[in-house]
DNA sequence: GCAATTTTATAATGATTATTCTATAATTCA
DNA sequence: TGAATTATAGAATAATCATTATAAAATTGC
């Protein structure tokens, strides 16, 4: 019934996150979205509102294939296996990410969660979704004789994650393969049930 | 020889901490640090140069007060106690942060070091410092007993430092007791010797 | 008390910020 | 084909950004 957008949102979305992700929110300015968008301002801000709600719209898409994507990859593994998976996975992309743009959840975690209340209710809800994902590994691990059950399976899950954002902090700063496995071996080791 | 300042140099560098600290450099503008620090801007800009250089004489003091004299503090004591008192003195002061500030290095460390080389090179001495401590404690530990001396040094405090950032980030979006303390409770268990 | 020097106050600077206005182009339904 | 609708391009907007120019004020050594 009108003229139809030049322009695919999705790559739009994710020209976005690229620029979010690298910069954060207020570093990065409206000229730069336009650039790697290659929208003019006027379609951009007719097609997403402002650049709080490109942000919002960028950010879930991230949370979603960043985040939630992963944890249902890993969940389908053996307990034991799903923990260490995970956690690799993170150390992994913390050395494979040469621009050192760390995670945009823990990234804006500190940027955006203390002053925009919505964006801190997407991050905890992400930050409880990983706390629950251990929390049920380690119950199962648990059951299943993988893990020692003789720990607070509720401690463990609050300490996975609470390790999983310290290694994306020192990643920013020092990506280095011994420093982050260093860093992850003994919260692993600690899982071995006692007689391992 | 000539007319005198009319302002306190260090509580102008106090008021830029509580500035940059509570905002972050970008979200700070000279017109808050104008406000904060009650000076004009000529005397700011002929006193401390520019807003670069403004933080980092205000980001060196946080680290000289906030940090090294921290641990210098529990250096002294006996090394298991060391350990636990930095750690539970960080979840502390995470309680008790009723701004949700978090830490000015863990914030800048991923808000500036990716961009800055000279604010990053701040940070690596400070997450090796940190990394050193609590090396030189658990090897303490290890000779009298009271660590578990099986355990890689070297890994230990490495994990130990992550832990600490992971803290810090967790803590700007859900500052609860429960959480922090749950999140260390493992980990600090995991330096018991293999005895007890 | 005067010259020299530095700090102040005020205003102005040019650049950049996010956002919007105006007009034109491209489509669909009738 | 024409009316309605939406997308575009390009320029304009007002606000804010960090920084500096100008000139008056306050001190010291002489």
């Amino acid at each position: 019934m009108a003229r139809p957008r030049e322009f695919d949102p999705e790559a739009v979305r994710e020209a976005a996150i690229r620029c979010f992700w690298t910069r954060g929110y207020e570093a990065t300015s409206i000229k730069e979205l336009l650039e790697e968008t290659g929208l003019t301002a006027a379609s951009l801000y007719n097609a997403f509102g402002d650049k709080q709600t490109l942000f919002r719209i960028a950010f879930e898409h991230y949370i979603e294939t960043g985040i939630n994507a992963r944890l249902r990859h890993f969940e389908r593994l053996p307990p034991r296996q799903a923990i260490e998976g995970f956690v690799e996975d993170t150390v992994q992309r913390s050395l494979g990410d040469a621009q050192h743009k760390g995670c945009m959840v823990v990234n804006s975690a500190l940027e955006l969660a203390p002053h925009d209340a919505q964006v801190r209710a997407a991050i905890t809800e992400v930050f409880e979704r990983i706390e629950s994902f251990f929390l049920r590994c380690v119950r199962a691990g648990q059951v299943d004789g993988t893990i020692n059950a003789a720990l607070s399976a509720r401690n463990l899950a609050r300490s996975l994650t609470t390790v999983l954002m310290g290694l994306r902090v020192l990643a920013r700063v020092r990506p280095e393969k011994a420093l982050l496995e260093g860093a992850t071996a003994p919260v692993l080791a600690l899982l071995a049930p006692a007689g391992q």
